[in-house]
RNA sequence: GCGGGUGUAGCUCAGUCGGUUAGAGCGCUAGAUUGUGGAUCUAGAGGUCGGGGGUUCAAUUCCCCUCACUCGCCCCA
């Protein structure tokens, strides 16, 4: 490594794209609260079986892109590739089964050995929205809801599919697999490579298979649909009807699967064509398995995460900041008046940015630069005549104010 | 983890069929304008041509390895 640089498939967020980030978070977090959800902040690392257990000893992310480390204390560690299992594990560990039902929305960096490619990186972040506590489809329509109002503020959901399927009740979801199992069984012969090790690890994925020869083979499977107990045709109605409501479009996907085992009814995913392979901006379902797996109190769960990278990448441009005023001091008995005034008109609300150093001409480069609004210049001439010089940057005029006028001079600037 | 593409200035990119001091635009710094920005003009700084090794009289250029990015697979947000 001759020259340092950032790890592979991290990335530092700078300047536009931190805007892009902020916007998205913000955005998002706006819509939780405005939907009833609280902040929860869970720690980035956890015992490493919260994940390996509930994220299921097979699966590929525990298997290969883990980032799992022995610390000095000999605990067996691991960066959380995801958000669901800490917030599972922080809603046993702190006995909220008395507060349910519970809302969480959260949004962090996660962690996952990959191979990078736009949208895919090894650090990289989520925004995520859990309802723990709730049997009933209302929580799915309520989750799923909030996905698409978040993609309507960030004015990207109409460039996003909502693909929707359901994997019904533990009963019929297990009736389903034996019936995948035999029918992929029979057709081994002629089964990928990759879908003859998912036949045994995760069968149900192979119905998501791209290889042609498997999906020829997929499309005479037998369906979910055929395997739905009452009680799950009615609960996945409930929550189509709910949507239909709310007129939130979907494509019902009876492919789009969840391989294990604690995950219930509900799959959903906002899908872009944008952005190559990487389509899935928020992916969710139902999860009433997993808090029990995990040795809490049977408790329901339904949430999403969606990529952070990936919206920012889709969404308009941030909102431009507020623009600030600059703060020009000319001489040493200027910038002792300067330092003063600037923290007056920063907690008057203002944005004033005063650049450390420079003479005029510079320092007006720079306000030129921030996109300054305007400039107050300060110099012994202005100090001596008791004033401060107002300078227009969009109409280059410029004023005397007096010095305790500045604030209300500011406001009537034209925006 | 598998298969392909790409790495030249802070950024976007030319270029070298292997040959003396590697270029442009934008940006940056300074001056024209010692207290007045945007525009213009002038000058300047900035590159171990991603890194290492090999072939060669000579490598940024050809070969190998490696690192990073990127496209697809896998997986997923």
């Amino acid at each position: 490594m001759a020259k340092i640089q950032s790890v592979r498939g991290t990335h530092d967020i700078v300047g536009e794209t931190a805007a892009r980030h902020g916007h998205v978070v913000a955005t998002a977090r706006d819509c939780a609260r405005r939907f009833g959800f609280g902040d929860i902040d869970v720690p980035i690392f956890e015992f490493t079986p919260v994940f390996a257990r509930t994220m299921g000893e097979g699966s590929d992310v525990v298997r290969k892109e883990m980032y799992s480390f022995t610390d000095r204390g000999g605990e067996d560690i691991t960066l959380r590739p995801e958000f669901t299992a800490g917030i599972c594990r922080a809603f046993i560990s702190n006995g909220m089964q008395q507060d349910l039902p519970l809302k969480f929305f959260a949004h962090g960096p996660a962690f996952r050995y990959e191979r990078p490619q736009k949208g895919r990186q090894r650090q990289f972040h989520q925004i995520d929205a859990e309802i723990l506590g709730v049997e009933g489809p209302g929580a799915d329509i309520e989750i799923i809801t909030l996905g698409a109002e978040i993609l309507h503020d960030l004015g990207i959901l109409d460039s996003c599919v909502l693909e929707l399927n359901t994997l019904g009740d533990p009963d019929s979801r297990k009736d389903y697999r034996d019936a995948l199992v035999t029918y992929f069984s029979d057709h081994k012969a002629r089964l990928s490579e990759d879908s003859i090790d998912r036949l045994r690890r995760n069968p149900l994925r192979i119905l998501d298979s791209k290889d042609e020869g498997d999906q020829k083979i997929v499309v005479d499977a037998p369906l979910m649909a055929e395997f739905l107990n009452p009680e799950s045709q009615d609960f996945f109605a409930a929550v189509c009807a709910g949507l239909d409501v709310l007129e939130i479009g979907y494509n019902l996907n009876p492919r789009l699967v969840r391989g294990l085992d604690y995950y219930t009814h509900t799959a959903f995913e906002f899908v872009t064509n944008a952005l190559g392979a990487q389509g899935a901006v928020i992916a969710g379902g139902r999860y009433d398995g997993l808090i029990k797996m995990l040795g809490g109190p049977p408790t329901p769960g339904i949430g999403w995460a969606g990529g952070i990278e990936r919206l920012a990448m889709l969404a308009a441009h941030a909102p431009e900041p507020d623009r600030p005023i600059a703060f020009v001091p000319m001489g040493e008995a200027a910038e002792k008046i300067a330092l003063k005034m600037c923290h007056g008109l920063r907690r008057d609300g203002f944005v004033v940015d005063m650049a450390f150093r420079g003479n005029l001409s510079r320092r007006l480069k720079r306000a030129n630069k921030v996109n300054a609004r305007a400039a107050l210049i300060l110099g012994d001439d202005e100090i001596a005549k008791g004033i401060i010089t107002l300078r227009d940057l969009d109409g280059g005029g410029q004023q005397d104010v007096a010095l305790d006028g500045v604030a209300a001079q500011l406001r009537l600037l034209p925006s």
